[in-house]
DNA sequence: CTGAAAGCGCTTACAG
DNA sequence: CTGAAAGCGCTTACAG
């Protein structure tokens, strides 16, 4: 910059000003800014800039992983919006790893993003206080903060699986198992609260058997699926607490005669193409994302908002795979 | 750090080694300084550290979409490789758009990025030249850059197509349809060609009518599949372009009897759950982002690599509707 | 082992 | 309309 200022013969401010697009520089001065500009292959540094502005336009998101289908329409949400303010985004993933959660949003602090929103892998948050103390505005998407008061979007993980249960419930079946992620996982154990709530309002007893929570590797939920049809005391239909679980156990419940009745707590591409078609409890992932980073942006223009859950509806999706009826005794 | 150097009663540099992790400091004045860090809830801001050492550690990814499945796992390795590495990583999507895609480019550089990873939407991209001359190290993936000499890393689309419809006619099909994405997208019109190489090889016609390029939007693919099947010379196999082509004409072709023979290009989740099985010329997106990603981080180690280009190969995956026999004449 | 000075490349506030 | 000075928060030489 001191060298195009130099070339053109100009002060440096009046080269910021052209590179900045302020007004107040004449038309020839300008001509000959951009000449040198050109010239010297200037390119703005907007580190420098950052430095000298306070704020970065940039935010940081803390994702699980880049590569699951769920998640591509909330990320997706959060790039759009943060675009649409002009803000970059820098993301990197958690791999549902606690430390790693804590050592990337710690990292995207010191590059002084101006705002975070993080995807929980971890239950304790609190070493992000002393960063919303000093103004990071952050907000937590999917899962809740674990021991800070924050802004939360998530979906009610509790009601869907309860009315998935119920759905089950209500199409005759008595005997209904479930296969959820590990427990540590907040929607893992919601979801199972869920289970219990529409077997306890149904009357229904539920053998410990029936319940299966754990990793949600196809190996892993192959074997409880199958241990859940086998026991002693068989299932008649499976709730799956998960887009991965359901899959696997799509896969397991093909091969089964007579036809075991499956319902999944979230929707995946294709899920009405299968045949039976599999019935759903939908989230919404790209309104997830989008509140949540709308949520960032209103606090990051000033609002001076207390901390607020909100929690999104879900939506029962009918496709066949759950009006399966249990086998006449 | 000027408040923590006071308070501690040392100097500027005392604390940056501090914080540095830098050598040469007594036990007791580290913990001083330390003391005072905590006192002061002092964060190291990296923004005016990058300004001095030259160096980001960032990288940037210009992409398509972070929702789309196929690029899931690319995007995922860039990311995992960046870690690997100690750089975080700013994204942006392109969105199919070349302006966007520009802006987003040069912003990331404007920022200061070490390297750039550009799954293009555009077919000129000399606007990075200045760049990429000032230092900025650059990979091209998925798609090739324009007009300009670079790095490379894509799979074999040429090659994927004409195996995919040889199968097709080696299955005794004579009469097939394509149905690819825009005629500007690069693999596109490869994979077309792929396609007429196929059928040149074997000595077949390709009538105008059997070939559809345009947006992969569901309602252009499902009129353009139901236009090759019912024209007065209908196809008896069809050979999708893409991820989101092929998901579409399985719902078309869900529909007809006699059942129509199909192969797509680009694997898919649950392809193989479908009845029949949907067979693909799969690509490895994971791989051709680590690739991508490895290229960059050697020259940002400061190889000096004439530009290359590298092309991965694609596997044909037999699962069912590619063995579809043509109808008895 | 420790620190004072200079500078990374910009912008801010002020003066002409 | 234009510019010289100061400073954003660090690190890099260099000297004690």
């Amino acid at each position: 910059m001191k060298d195009v200022a130099a070339r053109a013969g100009v002060g440096l401010k009046t080269v910021s000003r052209v590179v900045g697009g302020e007004p107040g520089v004449t038309p020839d001065t300008e001509r000959r800014v951009r000449e040198a500009i050109d010239a010297l292959g200037f390119r703005r540094n907007d580190s420098a800039r950052v430095l000298r502005k306070g704020r970065t336009a940039s935010v940081g998101l803390v994702l699980e992983d880049l590569a699951d289908p769920f998640y591509g329409p909330l990320n997706r949400a959060v790039e759009e919006v943060a675009r649409a303010h002009g803000a970059l985004l820098i993301i990197g993933s958690s791999a549902e790893n606690p430390d790693r959660e804590r050592e990337l949003a710690l990292a995207l602090c010191a590059r002084r993003v101006d705002g975070l929103i993080v995807i929980p892998a971890g239950d304790d948050h609190r070493y992000l206080e002393p960063e919303i103390r000093a103004g990071v505005a952050t907000v937590f998407v999917d899962r809740p903060a674990g021991r800070i008061e924050a802004d939360v979007v998530l979906s009610d993980s509790f009601g869907g699986a309860r009315d998935g249960v119920a759905h089950l419930i209500a199409g005759g079946h008595r005997r209904i198992g479930f296969i959820g992620d590990h427990a540590h996982i907040h929607t893992a154990t919601e979801r199972l609260r869920g289970y219990r709530a529409a077997m306890a309002d149904a009357g229904l007893p539920v053998a410990g058997s029936w319940v299966s929570l754990g990793s949600t590797e196809p190996e892993r939920v192959r074997a409880a699926a199958r241990s859940l049809l086998t026991g002693p005391d068989p299932v008649t239909a499976v709730f799956a607490g998960n887009n991965r679980v359901t899959v696997t156990v799509v896969r397991v419940l093909a091969e089964r005669t007579p036809p075991v009745a499956l319902v999944g707590f979230d929707d995946f591409e294709l899920a009405d193409l299968l045949r039976p078609g599999v019935t759903v409890v939908a989230q919404d992932p790209a309104t997830l994302g989008r509140v949540a980073a709308d949520r960032l942006f209103h606090r990051l223009a000033g609002a001076a908002l207390p901390p607020a859950r909100t929690e999104l509806p879900t939506r029962l999706i009918p496709r066949g795979s759950g009006e399966i009826a249990p086998p006449a005794v």
